[in-house]
DNA sequence: TCCCATAGCTAGGATTCCTACCTATCCAGC
DNA sequence: GCTGGATAGGTAGGAATCCTAGCTATGGGA
């Protein structure tokens, strides 16, 4: 495995859910986003992106739906209410998450340091 | 799978090796550490710790010696020069992570904000 | 004409973390 | 004396996630 491989680690629903939140976007579009708005540091491979929206929509958390533009087909995405609901959770978990992990890394006391 | 597990997301290394940065711990005393550290957020399980452990003593990021305390016996884990050099990578490898991450989520551009 | 960007997909592997289980000692409470 | 919790170590196996590697197809610029 390479060293900077893996760089998501489990935050990739909620970044997907994320670049949903102001309308719908299709995969290839969802992608690019996540490149363009992280200064190229996740760029996702499509074997990620795809599949990883794929569960999304099973967990109902977004729907899908076909369309052609410039005679390419297209899935856009939505988020549903459920989505929505789970990214407002999910941006709270991160926040304590990251929280959590830059105390102990930068060794501050918990839990608030001035 | 429950929803709040998983909590770690792969980065279990570095908060490991940060525990180790004072000074030599033993495994449980690592555990009780992170437990500490992050407010109780990060109590993880036994079976997770210690294959962590011998993982990253595997890989000769760290170094761990048996001794006898009080009748239990101990295994007692010490940074490695290259766990250190690891460690202070891995610890900016999580800012630039932990900014990207953020910047997705509280929607700011890329790459700062005032 | 050929290649790149766009647009979608899957199979299988590697890794990681957790659940569930095990042994054993020391000490406090009953 | 006995029991249970905290301390201290461990393993096996499963579930989940992300990546690699491969595939199809269109449109447009060099």
């Amino acid at each position: 495995m390479k060293a900077e491989a893996q760089a998501l680690k489990g935050h990739l629903d909620v970044l997907l859910l994320a670049t949903l939140e102001d309308g719908p976007r299709h995969g290839y579009a969802i992608k690019e986003a996540l490149r363009e708005g992280s200064g190229g540091r996740f760029d996702l491979p499509t074997g990620t992106v795809y599949p990883a929206l794929h569960r999304l929509e099973r967990a109902r958390l977004i729907t899908g739906s076909w369309s052609t533009v410039d005679g390419r087909r297209r899935r856009s995405y939505r988020l549903t209410a459920k989505g929505s609901r789970q990214l407002a959770a999910d941006r709270g978990s991160w926040r304590e998450f990251a929280a959590a992990v830059t105390a102990l890394l930068e060794r501050r006391p918990w839990p608030a340091t001035p």
